[in-house]
DNA sequence: GGCCAGGTGGCCA
DNA sequence: TGGCCACATGGC
């Protein structure tokens, strides 16, 4: 199936789904001021995608009807199409545009906590985070603390030890590899002021990816969505709201479910207008509805609060 | 100043 | 298995 089109020598276009706004996914990306792995400038997103060895720099906009363009700032010779054809993959993935999302749409019509979101937010997708360390690690940082201090102990752990490349003037950072952390003393994270535990988690989970104790390959491998998760929860740091959380954004599984998550219960609390924040039972009955679409349902209550 | 954060590991019964 | 508790600090 031809997905993706070139248009101009530095321009490919990729086909988007009736069920995509990326409006709606603008939106999202722009949450917090504080991002520091792309930008968005009149409604063009610009970012640095590292596959392998190289550095892309995109800018990504939707000009046309049911399309976005691609366009490559950088690597712009015929002979980087491998190089390009993977850029046009990881965008598929950050944006998730291979998941057909109708069924969600469907049972969401008579949902009474999916019903209005979905409305709300049509068109907008679960982003991902492909790289697989950068997943873990957002995890580990977002755990027990404000999504607005994770979001600065991202851009501290981006701009200490990721690299970035220069155009125009201005920086475009990636995310440090595993390579780049597993080399690490606790005493370097401490710096960044995040707490020990946190040093060692994602020192940990460096080392494992370099000595490819775990990969995305051999994950996606499991196909099993628990066989996935137990391999997670294994790994000192991840537990079943990490693990979840890295099974729905990135590595896919669409019925991965962080149940545990704090914003979930308070999503929950607000549509129903309670209280208190509804317990793990009840969530658990709630969300019998969702079955195989725990992931969307989990994102669309997600966005309810931010 | 107090409560809450997109939790986890460890300990206990 | 399930219930507590320490951790540990910024944001509001």
């Amino acid at each position: 199936m031809e997905h993706s089109r070139e248009v101009f020598k530095n321009v490919m276009m990729i086909h988007t789904p009736k069920e995509f706004s990326f409006a709606e996914n603008l939106n999202y990306l722009q949450r917090s001021p504080n991002e520091c792995l792309f930008t968005i400038v009149d409604e063009k997103i610009y970012r640095a995608i590292r596959v392998g060895s190289e550095t892309t720099l995109v800018k990504i906009s939707a000009e046309e009807e049911s399309t976005l363009a691609i366009h490559f700032l950088n690597n712009t010779s015929p002979e980087n199409k491998d190089v390009r054809s993977k850029v046009i993959q990881y965008i598929r993935e950050w944006f998730d545009l291979d998941t057909d999302l109708l069924p969600f749409y469907k049972l969401a019509e008579t949902d009474p906590f999916l019903k209005r979101p979905v409305s709300q937010f049509y068109g907008l997708r679960n982003m991902g985070i492909p790289e697989l360390f950068e997943a873990l690690a957002w995890g580990i940082l977002g755990q027990q603390i404000n999504l607005g201090y994770a979001y600065t102990l991202k851009r501290r752990l981006v701009e200490k030890y990721g690299t970035y490349i220069e155009w125009n003037g201005s920086k475009y950072w990636n995310f440090p590899t595993p390579e780049d952390i597993a080399i690490l003393n606790v005493e370097d994270l401490f710096e960044l002021k995040m707490t020990v535990k946190k040093c060692e988690y994602l020192i940990g989970v460096a080392q494992l990816l370099v000595n490819d104790v775990i990969s995305k390959e051999k994950l996606l491998a499991l196909k099993n969505i628990n066989e996935a998760e137990k391999t997670l929860v294994k790994i000192r740091g991840i537990g079943p709201w990490t693990a979840n959380y890295v099974l729905m954004r990135c590595l896919r599984f669409q019925a991965a479910f962080p149940i545990d998550d704090v914003g979930l219960h308070n999503s929950i609390k607000l549509l129903l207008e309670m209280e208190q924040k509804p317990t793990k039972e009840e969530i658990r009955k709630y969300a019998a509805a969702w079955k195989n679409w725990e992931s969307y349902a989990t994102f669309y209550l997600w966005r309810l609060l931010y």
